[in-house]
DNA sequence: TATCTTCCCGTTAACGTTAACAGTTTAATT
DNA sequence: AATTAAACTGTTAACGTTAACGGGAAGATA
């Protein structure tokens, strides 16, 4: 055992803000200054430390500018899960939006099973001290959930999507109710007058919304009644195929309206397997237009509704209020918004 | 104006470790190593500073501890989007286990069109510090690609998904050769002799390998000749239905092999605006088991696997190997792993 | 009893950045 | 020429945590 210690030249890979300085011969705050695009720094000295910052390859810590700070530049999302198009959609439009305002998605995915996650997510929402939160958990909001939002929202914004409205903060979300009730109404006005419905999983609210839509159709039309033919799906087509079957069992019907495209296919499968004819016997209309349900069979009538435009919108408007917060310029009020969804018809109506 | 200044008394809404220790009548450093589990504490003050950390809410500041740690407990998961099945389904299973690992995931998208953002990319992995990465962005690896994969690696080990095998770095995958090998031997044993092949995108190492086992099969089967069936599609349903249509054009058919369900789909729905009989006139299959290809008219013969897993056995074996260096255990070497699909049967064959 | 452990806990110094303030130079005004 | 303002740049002290080390008390061993 030698009595000198080698001390094994440590590899520095990542340059601190320090070696630029030295390298450029300035301080360190003069080199933080460029880095932030503070005003106080001459044209000379700013270039020539963005010289030495390129030949570096230097990036400034995260960590210690947050620490700093006491922000981050993460975007807390909070989603149920990516089976689905929707949220997937949500997701691509939110992370799109977030990099293009220079922010990073800090994601959290609740599990839908164990309500008690709330308590995880928001703590490591805190604890990643993001900068706002894009809510697409779509649960309804009961006492419990209420008050974690309250919570989260002490510390920083928060926008809902597809949520009822809440007070004092802003949901996003598309127009499910008008959106349910236009198509609907396509289906009243091909003549069809003993119409049901699929629903989602009632306890979310885009689900209710779009029963919603289809009883003021209903409603509208001078064609709602007592026997009404509801069955409830959980957005997957096998649920749709079963929730089919259940209907045709106690009800005549020459129209089905499904809360979603992929209960639609199930639907169209169920009818097809009873030998129906669609849209002749049975009109199968469906909601969200995903780009399968123009090559079902027979092509279906669906909604169209753009999550990803949803999803940047979401991120803006946070933008929009922590720009406001961050000035002082405005008591920042969180708007709300109410996308239009647009009708699709194909032949499945 | 008054002399006295008066401050206004801040709340402060994250205590920190230094609120706890006080309050449990110790010293940080012994709060520090309740929380990490150290063992030079006793259980009298254990117990007495998690009774205190539970009181105040307390929760350590992520970003103090990673500048200090000089690590993140943050997951690099490099993906190109989510609006497939696949890569939904393996985020969920990713999330799952780095949840369960107490990991958070870092997501970055790439976006497809501009190869350039693996720069981008990686400088927010790295600036983010996150333990390690599991990169899922299925493009096949040219000479730019491997350098930024390597410089990623001299940081942080990562683990490749859907890839060519890597040297010294761990490719984890389904065996999409063997399963496409599997469907399109099942279709020569049903009597089908002229089977065509939808391809994913060719530059994608997954499509690659779909198409290498739909020849592998024919031409383990004596029927492989120079004027086989091949059509590119892009994994949509529309792509799909065009590659079918094309392939028809030069080809007498009697079965098709399309390389995901969306694309099988278009391709039923093209044979059916064709007035072919599915499966008497011609068989379809897909790959992936998506949950609506079940649903499908006629149900869909494809290939089942479980993305979901495999993002799972990604997340542990990162966990392995970083435990592994941590401990100094052993050379971490990580372990490549071929996950084996397996065959549904169903009526379109 | 003296010495050596073992167990427990505290003190000090970092980690890399930014905020607040304190200069120093140069230009502008009186 | 004297004063003031403006434009730059540097110094110091945080942010909240952990690593490294130091040390006292209690028990074990000689």
């Amino acid at each position: 055992m030698s009595i000198i210690e080698v001390r094994q030249q440590t590899s520095r890979p990542r340059p601190r803000m320090r070696d630029v300085a030295s390298q450029a011969g300035v301080s360190v705050q003069t080199v933080s200054r460029v880095i932030n695009g503070h005003p106080d720094v001459s044209d000379e000295t700013r270039g020539r430390i963005q010289t030495v910052i390129q030949s570096l390859g230097f990036h400034p810590n995260a960590f210690a500018r947050s620490l700093i700070t006491d922000t981050s530049n993460m975007l807390g999302v909070v989603a149920g899960g990516f089976q689905l198009y929707g949220p997937s959609q949500l997701l691509m439009g939110i992370d799109e939006a977030a990099a293009g305002s220079g922010w990073h998605v800090f994601l959290q995915v609740a599990d839908v099973s164990k309500p008690g996650d709330y308590d995880r997510i928001a703590n490591n929402l805190i604890a990643q001290q993001v900068a706002g939160i894009v809510w697409a958990y779509p649960e309804l909001t009961g006492e419990r959930e209420r008050a974690f939002h309250a919570k989260l929202q002490s510390v920083t914004p928060i926008i809902f999507l597809s949520m009822e409205a809440q007070a004092e903060s802003a949901v996003i979300s598309v127009d499910n109710r008008m959106g349910a009730r236009m198509i609907v109404e396509h289906l009243i006005s091909r003549g069809r007058r003993n119409i049901g419905i699929i629903t989602g999983p009632m306890a979310l609210w885009s689900a209710q919304q779009r029963h919603q839509g289809w009883q003021d159709a209903l409603q509208a039309a001078g064609i709602w009644h007592a026997d009404v033919a509801v069955s409830n799906g959980n957005w997957s087509a096998a649920s749709g195929a079963q929730a089919l079957n259940e209907l045709l069992c106690h009800h005549r019907l020459d129209a089905v309206f499904a809360s979603n495209d992929q209960m639609a296919l199930g639907a169209l499968h169920a009818a097809h397997e009873l030998g129906l004819r669609v849209p002749g016997d049975l009109a199968v209309v469906g909601f969200d237009n995903t780009p399968e349900s123009a090559f079902f069979t027979p092509p279906l009538t669906t909604i169209h509704h753009n999550l990803e435009t949803l999803g940047q919108l979401a991120v803006r408007e946070l933008h929009r209020v922590l720009h406001h917060a961050r000035t002082g310029s405005e008591p920042h009020e969180p708007a709300s918004l109410l996308l239009q969804p647009t009708l699709v018809v194909r032949q499945s109506s």
